[in-house]
DNA sequence: CGCATCATGAAAGTGATTTTCACTAACATA
DNA sequence: TATGTTAGTGAAAATCACTTTCATGATGCG
């Protein structure tokens, strides 16, 4: 799993003539050895403990050239931060969104995407992406 | 349409025991009287030619008693910019925005709402609100 | 190695939104 | 109507999450 991403996003820099840096790998399997839906910020804080060297900016470059390279996702979730998750080849999901405790939960649900399609195109729509979000209280947070 | 939602924007501001103002009377009428999905600073420059008085600071907090009081809805559509969007009583839909022109269609589905308390149910999840975009391209964007 | 490029980190810049603060307007009450 | 209390306003400063700049450092093909 790690290791196929390894090799997806090293495999992504060398084809866009970038280079490989130490930066980028620590960042890189910080990232992967992470809960999903980390903010950058979250990210960052995790980095400093071991590699208080590593700055800001560099960390926000690399979560964007791992979205770039189709190992994360861009994800906004309302708070004002922006978060990335971890992508699989070809999977999808939706997301259940905890306006408690922040607790993000995952689905999947191909009837609904089937009629998502339906509705773009009763539009002419040609779909590139969407978003479902559900906001609520989460089972614990219910009390 | 207008008188019913002016009345339950005063109602609103009544209960909380805050003060009707000549401002937010005009903000309310420009509001009401615009087109869906208008983001702040469009509102604001609308307003200021009639009214080049009233502050950036005012329409901001203006909008958001709004959303409060429940005739105005706050959407994120991704370019950066927040838009308020009005909402009648006890309706709701979703949207297809055009990444292409910007267009925002929207639409309703029954089923889609359905599905989407089945999965919250599923969860333990109690649903308060969703957020249901299509990102694409509308059929004028697609040549 | 040599060196053209790309990457990095610190700090400054951005743009949207929020807060501050001195002043003004609402409105309940006298 | 005059007054007092509280909320609202506008201009400007502050914040917040990013993004860009720029001088310096690392990478990697030849
Ligand atoms: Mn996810
Ligand atoms: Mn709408
Ligand atoms: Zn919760
Ligand atoms: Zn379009």
């Amino acid at each position: 799993m790690k290791r196929v991403k390894k090799k997806i996003f090293h495999d992504y820099i060398a084809k866009q003539g970038l280079k490989s840096t130490r930066q980028r790998d620590i960042i890189l399997e910080a990232f992967l050895s992470s809960d999903r839906h980390l903010s950058i910020e979250e990210l960052y804080l995790k980095l400093r403990a071991k590699h208080p060297n590593i700055g800001y900016a560099t960390v926000y470059r690399t979560l964007k050239l791992f979205a770039e390279s189709g190992i994360a996702r861009e994800m906004q979730f309302g708070d004002g931060q922006t978060r990335y998750e971890h992508v699989g080849e070809g999977e999808h999901h939706d997301h259940l969104v905890c306006t408690g405790c922040g607790a993000i939960i995952e689905f999947e649900n191909e009837t609904i995407e089937t009629l998502q399609k339906e509705v773009a195109a009763a539009h002419g729509f040609l779909i590139q992406t969407h978003k479902l979000e559900l906001y609520g209280l989460c089972a614990r947070c219910r009390g």
